[in-house]
DNA sequence: CTGTTAGCGCGTTCAA
DNA sequence: TTGAACGCGCTAACAG
């Protein structure tokens, strides 16, 4: 039995598009319009417009031209009806579109999808909890054919009913927590592991570490990536090194000079995307020649410019969209024989800059 | 009499779809259900789902329960059809979504039509006319309640033909050609003005420009305003120094290396749009120690860090998108008394990085 | 206060 | 080869 929704919220979204006028047919030409001048029925007119071999060259033509004529397009809204099928639409639920990172994954999973003759609805939540639920009831209102989610909590019960609505989801950089769902992750583990390696064969052990809030999956595993290369070592965590919570480089700038103004201040700092290193650069350089070496999470266009020694942990963020398009493609069109599901992980490998 | 158009293209976008599993009937429950666990008819379950006052408490509560226990949800499609109105959705165009200029639009876009009910559905062209052309057909065809784009060239007769069929268009940082729609603009001349003035007060006077191609409308204001301010100071334009038709940095820094590899080389260089600046940074760079001044429209992120003095033109993009959004809430609200087309210019003002 | 009828635009089904 | 009826899920307009 599927949760009962918060209906207040979503139901005050749709009241603010109901107040729209209510006259608006547009005039745009009906099936029935195009019969007409062509002196068919409907029907025919459909056929003939689906490309339906059944039909007499000479009606076809006439057809075809009345629809030229009246620039006719199928309003894929009653199409969408009548097949029962979904919208043709994937819904896309990020929290920043500003962010880089979630451009790109947009953009990889639009390019996918299109391929399949889908649309990509994007929501932006901002952070918010409260809008990712609206968003996401509102999505599985619209008859989304299914969604994309970088959930921004751990809390994903509202995912857990777009699923049991019967909407498959696809998670990117998250794994879905007390449900089943294909997803697609990045080496978090991995990837840390090996940029704060690097930074302890170069001598460093006094490593500070910058994240996003713990509730974010792939902070967690970054900063688990980053200890247990510190313990391989031989170093304990020293948590008064480890700074969580920064969403934006403005913060992290402010979390970094904080950790740069220790009594025993640390001689690397790793962060766990790009808004934490792009922070944590500012705030090196506002130290003047503070002599840290720095690394992270995420490559990012002019990290070769900034005119330090730079390590950063890449992979391809496109690709994160790609695979979580074709993973949900692949539902889409196999809903008849589901598999279990899947997981992918994207690769990272590390990049040196400005050395 | 609307143009025709190209059925061929738009139908194999549609017919991909259709390969779809018909039977996708997901179970989720209509009104009927809810009504007949109720004990009522679906007319009186759809007025209490709507809020409609006239309905008594009593079977007001029992439509809730069953709503709720089944998890209902009002089929947003059906809701469409039948009320005639639009779909609620907005189209959005731009050629690439990974540009932060456009990712920061689509953010200004999506958080002003959100207030309003609305969700943007997202077409990454990728420069591709004809993907263009396509992607405008299909937006139509699913009845999208307006379209918000951002032109990739200066042919638009098939946003022409969108507003012919009656869809609201709203141009962003191009104004209509041949046609009658709200548009929004960047200030591309006083800002290229502004720019060039300032590299001439500095003595420059051989100054390079590095722009995107002729056919786009911000590329050929901000030549103008970089010719006009050259003019002005009594300087020809030297047409050896106009390098036009770069869109990706790459380019840009090629451009930029012939115009450094020049006899008599210019002294500084004037880029119209943030991918040939971020080139054209990479030029110099390259070129070692040339005392060449770097000018440009577009800040973006990172841009104090590159180390070297870059005077920016500067403006609010999610402003730009906003701005757009509002133009478009405008206009669905108002389709009754329709008003001329409206024309919004973003200021600009110059930034100083680096000195 | 509640139910019936009708139809948004299209496509499946069956009959002609 | 073509057309008429019916219904997808929902709601306006009118009963009762």
């Amino acid at each position: 039995m599927p949760a009962p929704h918060d209906p207040q919220s979503a139901r005050a979204a749709r009241d603010a598009r109901d107040r729209l006028p209510r006259d608006a047919h547009r005039g745009q030409p009906t099936l029935r319009d195009v019969a007409e001048r062509a002196g068919v029925s409907a029907m025919t007119a459909s056929r003939v417009l689906r490309d339906d071999p059944q039909v007499l060259p000479a009606t076809r033509a006439r057809v075809r031209a009345a629809a030229d004529a009246l620039g006719y397009r199928p309003n894929e809204v009653a199409r969408s009806l009548r097949l029962g099928r979904g919208t043709g639409l994937v819904g896309l639920v990020v929290t920043n579109l500003a962010n880089p990172f979630y451009s790109r994954l947009a953009l990889g999973v639009d390019s996918v999808v299109g391929e399949h003759g889908l649309k990509t609805v994007i929501g932006n939540t901002g952070q918010d909890l409260e809008a990712e639920r609206e968003l996401l009831a509102d999505l599985v209102a619209r008859r989304v054919d299914g969604i994309i989610a970088v959930p921004a909590g751990a809390d994903q019960r509202h995912l857990a009913a777009a699923v049991a609505d019967g909407v498959p989801v696809v998670l990117a950089s998250r794994p879905p927590e007390g449900f089943a769902a294909d997803c697609v992750l990045v080496d978090d583990f991995g990837g840390a592991h090996a940029a704060t390696a690097r930074l302890l064969e170069r001598g460093h052990h006094r490593i500070g570490f910058l994240g996003s809030p713990p509730a974010v999956h792939t902070g967690t595993e970054r900063l688990r990536g980053y200890a247990a290369a510190l313990a391989e070592a031989g170093f304990a965590l020293d948590t008064h090194l480890v700074r969580q919570g920064q969403t934006e480089p403005r913060q992290a700038t402010r979390a970094a000079a904080e950790l740069l103004a220790l009594p025993t201040p640390p001689t690397a700092l790793f962060c766990s995307n790009n808004r934490n290193t792009i922070g944590a650069f500012r705030a090196l350089r506002e130290a003047g020649g503070a002599d840290v070496a720095l690394a992270g999470f995420d490559d990012f266009e002019l990290a070769d410019a900034l005119g330090l020694p730079l390590t950063l942990v890449a992979y391809d963020t496109d690709e994160l969209g790609r695979a979580a398009g074709r993973l949900l493609a692949d539902r889409l069109h196999d809903r008849a024989a589901p598999t279990g599901p899947r997981e992918i992980v994207v690769p990272t490998h590390l990049v040196e800059y400005g050395m």
